[in-house]
DNA sequence: GCGATACATTAAAATATGCTAATATTATAT
DNA sequence: ATATAATATTAGCATATTTTAATGTATCGC
């Protein structure tokens, strides 16, 4: 395998993941969830964002392994995947903020 | 002005960066500079992309405030903007990486 | 079972992005 | 001043993403 090829899967990797993040609606459910575990009717009120579109958003971000889903009756509960995710928001923050 | 605004417009500005880095050529251009400043010649040769296209993405992440560039003679030395952004990006393989 | 609620999926239209090719700029050397 | 090397910009096409709208699935209460 040539040389740099190995980084350069890597990078495809995380670009990968930083698309999924480069959405300002998703971001926002994101930073929603890193608040604590919600439902999607609850991210809808805060998002504003049609039903579908926030369903379509979630399971983007759950393929991409950001968030994680269980079922509480007739309503599905999301929660963030990784416990270090909201510190690499914060630190964009804290970079590229106002 | 409307509660959570100011939220979603923090994150419409993050989401804005990590567009910009959600692109495997940019991502790798951008930890090439990890490494140090270097040449556009440089970093075609390690990225094997067109001249132009590098370019396009060197312009666009100096655009977006994640790199910088200066002139050397004839040539255009980029380096990274922020010494933050390494850490941001060995993070995220920590987290998502194989 | 039936209706109602909450969520998920799909297809097609609208929009945004990336690549190519051609051309323009900037600085150095002769 | 002209030529050359290095980088930047632009326009047009191809492709990917987002949105919209309609439909599908699952669970609960009756």
């Amino acid at each position: 395998m040539a040389k740099g090829s190995q980084e350069k899967k890597r990078c495809a990797r995380i670009a990968a993941i930083f698309k999924t993040l480069s959405h300002p609606q998703r971001l926002f459910l994101l930073c929603c969830l890193c608040e604590g575990e919600a439902a999607v009717s609850d991210l809808q009120k805060v998002c504003g964002a049609p039903q579908p579109v926030i369903s379509q958003h979630l399971s983007r971000m759950r393929r991409e392994g950001l968030v994680k889903a269980r079922r509480t009756g007739t309503s599905v509960r999301y929660r963030i995947a990784d416990p270090r995710i909201p510190a690499i928001v914060r630190s964009m923050e804290k970079i590229f903020g106002p």
